[in-house]
DNA sequence: GGACGTCATTCCATTATATGGAACGATCCG
DNA sequence: CGGATCGTTCCATATAATGGAATGACGTCC
């Protein structure tokens, strides 16, 4: 374990998650580092390009170098690759903000997403992680038959359910949604307000999880509109599986 | 400077810059390093879920990790997100594939991308980087009256200007665009087929560089519809210049 | 305006730690 | 079956990271 490349990206890490550029010392302090160690640490992240002191609040923030590498091992992932015009045809016919999502361990990991061109709600942001239970999107991976039964186990005991939102009921929607093949989230928990509409795709190996979705706000989706959504989701999911590969 | 830092970065970069998984010889001879080394900081970077060793091949991979972390870099990025809207817009009113760019040293780099929905012919990827002086949006960030000289001719000296891209050529063009506003680029050297229309934007700190275009294939960008386009190219850059605040 | 506190930076002796060569199996290929 | 390449482990060595102290700059509060 090289405990310098550790205490790099941990920096690098913490530079990238934080809202607003950060002083020496407030990394030192949450990372638990030394300040001359985090000075050095700094310095050459910088001197590589990954980091930029600002001259004016001589504060560190990081610059896009990351981002640009990030760019290239999201664009040659296979299942972005392969859902990309699916995604584009889910949004081009119903209109609405579409999503492709993998199922991360018990979190539902946005991969991609194009907005409504209309007043843009909630927008969950690509790179984001959301609890599988709690969306539409992580219910309809959750419920593929080829999820193992302590994985669904492990995404319910990391969802906060509490009062309104026991495993049993999410269990039994589970059902549902593996009986009609795709996922609908009306009262989401979430994000309160956003109807979800989901289903999965089936991938070349077996283990890695995806899913198509169509969201927008709980006024929209509503009568003939929802059902067209619903029917398109459900084509393409099935186009997809139709494919001459899949994902 | 901590070399281990930079050592294990630069092993992570290879792989994310890679187009397949990589060996780990491979790695160790491309970046000249020690077998035992290589195997060292491949380890550190798979326990910190920054690589994924595949258990088939053996080969070493980027995880998704790397791109989430990007994604939070982009997704708070000043420029990205104010001029997101207008992007949309361009792309909504054109129809047409729509980019945001800026001028990191002699170069553009793409950071967001609307793709049309026709068939996609060639489409730069968000997060690539192009020669400045051969692309629309690169001309048009050039030629922006706060760039200084010396950048535009490290852009030209840069530039691979062969026999039919004399240097002056595009110091003549770079005028041209100055006085009508935005530029054109026909004749694409870079990407042959492709017209490109593109207008710099004005930014809230002086010395960043951005620009929108919109473009595609030569046999759609003639008569009235390419004259749509730059009419809506001026237009949207220079509600830009008029809006609340600058990028 | 002066004094205090916080911060970033540099230096250096100490030692922990990364290093690279060698040696060992495993695997692949001819 | 034999040779070659590869991945992995081990360990003595020396390099390079570490953390404490000292310094100077900056900002803030009486």
């Amino acid at each position: 374990m090289d405990t310098t490349v550790a205490k790099g990206l941990a920096v690098l890490a913490h530079l990238a998650r934080a809202e607003a550029p950060l002083r020496l010392s407030q990394v030192a302090q949450d990372l638990d580092l030394q300040k001359s160690n985090t000075h050095r640490l700094l310095s050459t992240l910088s001197e590589l390009g990954y980091v930029r002191k600002e001259p004016e609040t001589g504060r560190y923030a990081p610059t896009l170098k990351i981002w640009e590498l990030g760019a290239c091992v999201i664009s040659a992932h296979p299942a972005k690759r392969a859902a990309a015009p699916y995604l584009q045809e889910l949004h081009r016919i119903t209109g609405e903000t579409t999503t492709l999502s993998l199922l991360d361990g018990h979190q539902v990991l946005v991969l991609d997403k194009i907005v409504a061109p209309r007043t843009l709600r909630f927008t969950s942001r690509p790179g984001s992680r959301v609890p599988a239970a709690l969306n539409a999107s992580g219910l309809a991976m959750l419920a593929q038959e080829t999820t193992p039964e302590p994985l669904i186990r492990m995404a319910l005991a990391e969802s906060p359910h509490g009062r309104d939102l026991a495993a049993e009921d999410i269990l039994a929607e589970l059902e549902v949604v593996r009986g009609r093949g795709y996922a609908l989230m009306l009262k989401s928990k979430y994000t309160p307000g956003v109807v979800g509409v989901a289903a999965s795709l089936p991938t070349r190996d077996g283990h890695a999880r995806a899913a198509l979705s169509a969201s927008g706000p709980a006024e929209r989706f509503t009568g003939a509109h929802l059902d067209e959504i619903i029917e398109a989701v459900r084509v393409i999911a099935a186009r997809v599986a139709n494919a001459t590969g899949p994902i």
